[in-house]
DNA sequence: TGTTACTTGCAAGACACTTGCACTAGCGGA
DNA sequence: TCCGCTAGTGCAAGTGTCTTGCAAGTAACA
């Protein structure tokens, strides 16, 4: 017994629309993360008339349902999102000239770039790394 | 015999200007990255007549001469800036709640969390970590 | 079928950052 | 010390991504 998308949205008071179909079905078909204008221009060429407003709100929606994973490249300036459901936790390495963007498999992190250099045939250039928490005095 | 700031300017053929000393100085004595409006903020506090505008031009030049390191926080959805001189390269941790900056000497990266946590006294909610470079296409 | 409340599209706004252009001011040379 | 070249500056306006307000549309349940 599988829950389906549209089970996980109802549980949380959301409706499974013709917009969010859509929107969720770009994103699993997609091989990398899509930015909002991205998925608009995709749905777009698709013939599916959606808003850019929509697809912000449709993926923040998704982004709160935890169904979909929000992610922030190394100086795009711009949020990208993917599908989470069957996904291991994962990073990614893009292109700084092309802009192509390959899933990395490793996590824990250790032998760092050597490794990444091999899984990816890429030559890397930067890499950023920022946690995020609790400090002292807010826990 | 050290080389100062203004000779390495003046050897890319730029200059050291009222501003740029203004920024640089900002940078020095702050214990934490500073974005481009906290930099505005504090040097209109300092009664530093400097357009915003002027700041930001003075941030990339600073960058591009490799005098100042750029940085995204997670999720911050802006930059910020740090003097490089007579600093190793290190990490940041961002509260998620009062948006505190603490440098994290460590790095390479082995034991994650455990040791970020220990060394922090923070409580790691998130990391971000991207690499970028050159896929096999461009390389 | 009717009601309720979630969704949507449109217009406008917020925010970080960039660009164009005329004026200003470092700084090297006369 | 003065001059001229050109880097640097401020102002106004523009970009791009993302958010908000509001009226109208529609999915879901009784």
């Amino acid at each position: 017994m599988k829950t389906t998308l549209t089970d996980e949205l109802r549980a949380a008071g959301k409706r499974m629309t013709r917009t969010r179909k859509a929107v969720l079905s770009a994103l699993e078909a997609s091989q990398y993360p899509l930015s909002a204008t991205d998925l608009h221009a995709q749905l777009k060429n698709q013939k599916v008339a959606i808003d850019l407003v929509t697809v912000y709100r449709n993926l923040t929606a998704l982004k709160e349902l935890g169904l979909v994973t929000q992610l922030e490249l190394h100086q795009e300036g711009q949020f990208r999102y993917e599908i989470k459901k069957g996904r291991e936790h994962h990073h990614h390495i893009r292109c700084k000239s092309c802009g192509r963007i390959v899933d990395l498999l490793l996590c824990p992190l250790k032998k760092l770039t050597a490794m990444i250099e091999e899984e990816t045939r890429f030559v890397v250039g930067d890499h950023s790394l920022e946690f995020s928490g609790w400090c002292p005095k807010c826990q």
